[in-house]
DNA sequence: GTGGTCTAGACCACT
DNA sequence: GTGGTCTAGACCACC
């Protein structure tokens, strides 16, 4: 049946998946200090060492740098920030379709759906 | 932060949702008989008591219905599949949206980008 | 002879039948918990497993939320009580005329027997 | 909480019940002979013995007679038919009523109830 | 063979 | 302490 049971995402990747997310969003910004390790372990009560290792993956993406006694940074690479952004939404969407396509539905189908559901969204707001 | 590391799904809720999919999809039609519990928990390797709990949330949710003896069968209601269809694909949406909007997109952002994305994806099968 | 000897309800649903007559009397009110299910279990000497599938079931339903370490409550939905009381009624009255009709009653013949027996209930009240 | 859990009726009383209907209905008069025990016994897979002992109270109870090697006959008493008629529709009320009372149904509500439902069957009948 | 019920007990997560 | 999940296995009923 193709079932997979354990879906459990590793902590320090939903760690850089959280970071990730506030950087593409403008709240940490290239230049900007990330919390240090053990301000941050102690603050969503993880491991120091399950931070580390998300601050190590971030470094070899490229994402951050480390410099020794002052902590860890935003990279300042803009073109960085609007390349993870797109791909990261790339991904939501790829995801998305996959799942559509898992209940039966074709692309036009797909994009009906979605507009229908700004629409109601809309509406609801207005209310 | 507002994270939430444990984002395991119980099998039995695994299962329902596969059972859906293939429901919804049409794999599995109003009449045809679900895999017996037993030989479902050997395919899968789980105990046959979580593929029972499965079955039988199945049936409170009146999805399915179980006949003595006979085994357990996806329930004579058609309007049952499309209703799911639709509540199933508006959740998928909803979730999408959701991680949109934390990347940062606006709505209308959203729906240029899908749109991209299904041209470039027609673009691929093409080639 | 259209016999059907075996006449046992599950345990789990005489529990679920219980904790209904007590919603529907009023003995329980919406957002009142009930018995832990361990304590519930030791009380009427099942097994937890029994009291956590009558819960679970009737979660299902929505007639009760579960609130992990908290224990298990009367959803806040007097509306549900109101519809649960009705439907429970009309199923006894039905069972109530068929039976009746298997000792060869017409309804005109049940009303008049109901309102004497009322009466005679009535009378022996005043004694 | 009160609870009873093995609510199993012997089988030898679900046959009484089942015979003291049929007499009460006028499907067995007075004088009529039941089926022989083993006929039944095979008819209905139930053990001899289980409908010896049915007959046997039924004899007892005075409903019925048996005469040696001619089987078990309906007693020709005419009003013992009508006093177990009545017999049998007060304890179905009585068991109604106590049903409605375990709802917190009062008696005047019990009335209304009834009436309506009646009406409600009248309507569906029509249809 | 099928599903249904119940028990026993482990382990986990939340408060 | 609370409930949630899962396993293991017994026993029963229906076909």
């Amino acid at each position: 049946m193709g079932l997979n049971f354990d879906t459990t995402k590793p902590i320090y990747e939903q760690i850089i998946d959280y970071i990730k997310k506030m950087i593409v969003r403008g709240e940490l910004k290239p230049g900007d200090k990330l919390p240090s390790q053990r301000e941050l372990a102690r603050k969503i009560e993880v491991n120091p060492n399950t931070i580390q290792r998300a601050y190590r993956e971030m470094e070899i993406l490229e994402l951050v740098e480390t410099r020794r006694g002052m902590g860890t940074f935003v990279k300042e690479d803009e073109s960085m920030v609007i390349t993870m952004k797109i791909e990261m939404a790339r991904e939501a969407v790829s995801r998305f379709l996959e799942e559509m396509n898992s209940l039966g539905y074709t692309e036009e189908e797909i994009v009906k759906f979605i507009n229908n559901e700004l629409v109601n969204i809309k509406k609801d707001k207005e209310n």
